[in-house]
DNA sequence: CATACATATACATAATCATGCATATTTAAA
DNA sequence: TTTAAATATGCATGATTATGTATATGTATG
């Protein structure tokens, strides 16, 4: 069963579905329209994003509203700081005065070796 | 074929390695001791991860020494981002004075709805 | 050049999953 | 209580993929 937060998002519908939800609620045939699959399709990943705590859902007459939920954006800007040490060019070691010189060199990025 | 950032990460494997990658630069039997599944399996990942942008490798005499790269974590960043507006409680909106309340009432979360 | 060690890859297999189709369920309206 | 609209779910299928085993490639060392 899914359960992880990676996992969700690994699918490119769902991603999508998630976008559609950025600016606020919608009901289920507005995603379907937007996302180009199959209504029962929409309805499975909706399922999904909501057994992960993505999305909320409101009855409202005979339609269903969802809503993005913060609490799994904030996991994920959890993990993500445990390795901001990587990428945030370790300030902390030399100092604030490094910081202007790093914004100068940005476009000397270091390459992955081999391809 | 792999080119998906989130896809990448969906795995959770890939993921322990990523993370025994997080203080250095790591050779591939290091990596297998610490995953617990075969080195093949452990040198597809690391193709993966190459694949992606997540790692580098330098070789280093019969051994070859994985690190990984920062510019995945940032287009992570980036992309959260762009929903940070939807979890970081509209202070925008508001003002910083409510900024306080917020942190007292932070037990109260709303919940999704039904179950 | 032979041998040993480190890493990569081809192949087969089992498991997972996204999707569409058909149908069920829910809710409003006639 | 029919009828229609919105959403959910069971089923079958095709596609992808993670993994192990066996083997290949590369690199040092005798």
């Amino acid at each position: 069963m899914h359960i992880d937060l990676f996992e969700t998002l690994a699918d490119p519908t769902r991603r999508r579905i998630v976008e559609a939800l950025r600016d606020g609620e919608r009901q289920v045939n507005d995603i379907v329209r937007q996302v180009g699959i199959h209504q029962s399709g929409v309805s499975r990943h909706l399922r999904i994003l909501h057994e992960t705590g993505f999305v909320s859902v409101r009855p409202n007459g005979q339609t269903r509203l969802y809503a993005l939920r913060p609490e799994p954006f904030r996991e994920f800007e959890t993990w993500l700081a445990g390795y901001r040490r990587l990428w945030e060019d370790r300030l902390d070691r030399f100092g604030a005065a490094l910081e202007e010189r790093r914004k100068q060199n940005d476009s000397t990025e270091k390459e992955h070796t081999d391809e």
